[in-house]
DNA sequence: AAAATAGTGTCTATGAGACAGTATATA
DNA sequence: TATATACTGTCTCATAGACACTATTTT
């Protein structure tokens, strides 16, 4: 173990989720910002958010304070998705990045609209990304996809209260598929608290509210969770 | 993103387990190599191997390298764990470390022997540890605990052709409780090839030998273990 | 009453696990 | 023949999914 005099570039992304409007379908789908580059390597590219991590700060602290930065974001659900540190991932110097993934609430993208800068893309319908943005964004989409289907994280896109049919249309939009409300209903309900409030208004029978259940933890991803140490997931509700 | 002039040393560090039996019950256990720290910080304490990332090598060939350096084994399994960059976890200077865990065949350790520097120890029956790794240590048993329940890696721990019981025998040691024959047969076999060979010698019927069957990959990680990008499993047959 | 969604009941197929029973080697 | 493990059969229970049915609101 020799003296480090590293000439490594060590950066954080992030691959930030938010559910909207498919523009022709009209059905719920997920939606990542992307900032263009303007500078070389790739200037004119679009890229995720990211920066250099700071000598003082956590790498989920630089996460979140680069997704602040540059969407004006605050996520519901951030967790390390990644590092990558491939050689030749940087045309000129090496950058080792490590990648968080970030889920929003809409509500939480309003302060954040298209600018000149900053866009917001169908996550299955990107452009050519910058470096290896591409793969990145593909894994974090399968890493979401594959953790809503056994865990409860859907719900961190969600407000504190809804309802059954708005967490499914939740998990139909990430996975792309339509589910069974009778059964999606008897596999979630257990985890959720009933309020006492309904929605009315609908052309229909009022649909119960529900919230989070505090005491079932978002995900489980083992010590990390919980422990002095590192953490990989937090929730800000 | 302003200019980097980052002082944080980018660092390796690798969970090595092995198979071997447990010196009071006799039963497979998982052990872990150990290397003494020479110097400052936690001078004279056990620390994982590891070591500073070179410019010119990805992470999981400074992982690999510093496996072989440090404990002269050859890994079947190498995957990325996580990637610590809490401020503190080092008294002295910022370093951040990706970690990766690797599964190593019991032949694989015989030229690693415990020295001065280098020991084996239980992976549930760690001392304290140098820096956060026994954190880690706790993180990368819970993964693998985790990831033997639902893929195919038990079988890294094993060499090309194995018995049932043989292969039944590393899930319990793994999952450190029985599992019954009969199941766990129908479970595993369809991912196997069975050979032509038994094993003679043993005073009752002779087992068949079973192979790794090729065309299913160990584990499913998604877009990473495809496409031209950052691996993060490789396979060393 | 019609329409629309909320919510319940129930049947079937599948897989995990418990455990009995049969097969084949060695001592 | 005794014994030990290999290997097979089968029963039960829990869960996922398909889908029919009832409930309750608005128009």
């Amino acid at each position: 173990m020799s003296d480090t005099t590293q000439g490594i570039g060590l950066a954080v992304s992030t691959v930030i989720f938010a559910l909207r409007a498919h523009p022709e379908t009209g059905l719920s789908a997920l939606w990542i910002p992307l900032v263009r580059r303007t500078r070389d390597p790739f200037e004119g590219s679009w890229a995720l958010p990211g920066g250099w991590v700071r000598e003082s700060e956590s790498l989920a602290d630089a996460a979140g304070r680069n997704l602040l930065e540059t969407t004006a974001v605050e996520p519901s659900y951030l967790e390390q998705l990644y590092c990558f540190g491939e050689v030749d991932r940087s045309p000129d110097r090496r950058v080792v990045s490590v990648v968080y993934w970030a889920l929003v609430r809409p509500e939480q993208t309003e302060r954040s609209e298209d600018g000149d800068n900053v866009r917001w893309f169908l996550a299955d319908e990107l452009p050519e990304l910058a470096f290896d943005h591409n793969v990145i964004v593909d894994y974090a989409l399968w890493r979401l996809r594959t953790k809503v289907e056994y865990s409860r994280i859907a719900q961190a896109f969600l407000g504190s209260t809804f309802t059954l049919a708005e967490l499914r249309e939740v998990h139909e939009a990430v996975l792309q598929r339509a589910l069974d409300p009778a059964n999606f209903r008897r596999q979630v309900e257990p985890t959720l608290v009933p309020t006492d409030a309904v929605v009315t208004g609908g052309r229909h029978r009022p649909p119960r509210l529900y919230r989070y259940d505090e005491s079932i933890s978002l995900v489980d991803n083992g010590p990390l969770t919980h422990g002095p140490a590192p953490q990989n997931a937090r929730s800000i509700a």
